[in-house]
DNA sequence: ACTCGATTCAAACGCGCGCTTGAAACAGGA
DNA sequence: TCCTGTTTCAAGCGCGCGTTTGAATCGAGT
């Protein structure tokens, strides 16, 4: 690294290395490992084929190494929400299904970075298992102790983590599947009760309910109990 | 095999077409569209190369078959479940839940058909829209149709649709992120409290428990105690 | 000014891809 | 038997892929 060494902490985004690996990520999200092509991806990054070999030997490992790239990047952007002590379990709930849902489909329009995460899911590699590690068993840990807290030892571990995957499919769905969701649910729908915001109130609500620590979706089974068509959001446990 | 005239309704499984359709079926549904080649599938299916473009065309159209044909297949093998009129909604939502776990996790192993259909729901092709018509809306629509018997007019019909996604999401997760999950949790409980049976009780119970129609997981809590309701499973829910 | 390692570049190599071709093999009707 | 339309085959075409190469360019040290 020549001139690196006196310009890296000034302008690090404008590297070479840098460059092909935000370009790469961007093209692999798009097209997947296979359809994406080195070339494309040099184009985009504005630097010649041969880079790709210098920096990172060959196409497999600069893969692996945008996985990497885009994985601390998220991280970086959305940090596992911390709480006071005192807060209750049910707003922990929300908080965190809140969480997970914008960083899956934020408003501002997913970025490739939770794309080429999903792909990873989807047909691991082996940049999948340092992902879940590093990344996904933590915030795992984090829910199961939420809803344990919830279930006030009346859940086994094992039951709790299952229940956790109920909660993180809920969600995974929308993400994974949403083209599919777009077709099955109206448009007008999608754009009221199926946003981050509402699906988190849905999703917590429908956990607490299924828990016993709220009311029963659409009120007691005795009676009928009129609501307004798009469910009052803040209930309890949003800000 | 010239005979195809006179035998076509003997053994249609051996026509070069079918094979073809088989063989490709598979290795799409095993490296995707991209990757596998024509001359793979050839090679399995014991044709030459030239069949698919006499048959088919191209590869497109080879794929766009095949994704028709293991639909049909699929369809064909597990048709939507049919219930007496007489029949409990809890229980219609347990056998419902229990079909679209076999149907997605199957014991004898999750067969390329599968496979398959779940590459264009994660990353829709043209075939994708007839796939949703044809197969999956009519499910949708039943699954609806149950919750809204369990809900009893307490819903709307934008909000049953909403908690049908969470019903097909808690089952969606485990064949999409399967090995993610695999990863989260520990191999002997996916052995015991993740199979398909196991897994149909747990989403079955948790969303009646949500819908007020069955006690709240792991007992009831403290402060909130709907009426309970006579479970569906033949398994113990609880412990 | 010159050296020398680090970096960039245009060009191309070898390979495997989807697809085509022209002829051979086959089956039925005259 | 020959003719005719259908199906199969080996061979290969053109292309774009990942990768390599050897020279040109750069920039700091002396």
């Amino acid at each position: 690294m020549a001139t690196a060494a006196s310009q890296e902490t000034l302008k690090p985004a404008e590297e070479p290395r840098e460059r092909i690996l935000l370009a790469a990520g961007r093209e692999f999200a798009e097209h997947g490992y296979e359809a994406a092509t080195v070339r494309d991806i040099c184009a985009a990054a504005g630097v010649n084929v041969a880079a790709v070999n210098y920096y990172f030997g060959d196409k497999r490992r600069l893969y692996i190494e945008s996985v990497k790239h885009a994985h601390e990047e998220r991280v970086r952007q959305l940090p596992l929400p911390v709480w006071d002590a005192t807060e209750p379990p049910a707003r922990k709930l929300h908080d965190f299904v809140a969480n997970l849902l914008e960083r899956m489909l934020g408003l501002g329009q997913p970025p490739w970075q939770v794309r080429l995460m999903m792909r990873e899911v989807l047909q691991p590699t082996e940049a999948c298992r340092e992902l879940v590690e590093d990344y996904m068993r933590p915030h795992f840990a984090v829910l199961v102790a939420i809803l344990a807290e919830l279930a006030d030892c009346r859940l086994t571990q094992p039951e709790l983590r299952r229940l956790a995957m109920s909660v993180v499919g809920q969600c995974f769905v929308y993400r994974a599947a949403g083209e599919v969701v777009g077709m099955l649910v109206p448009r007008d729908e999608i754009a009221s009760l199926h946003t981050p915001a509402a699906l988190a109130d849905h999703v917590t609500r429908l956990t607490l309910a299924a828990l016993g620590a709220a009311a029963p979706l659409g009120g007691p089974a005795a009676g009928r109990q009129p609501e307004p068509a798009p469910l009052p959001s803040s209930e309890g446990f949003s800000a």
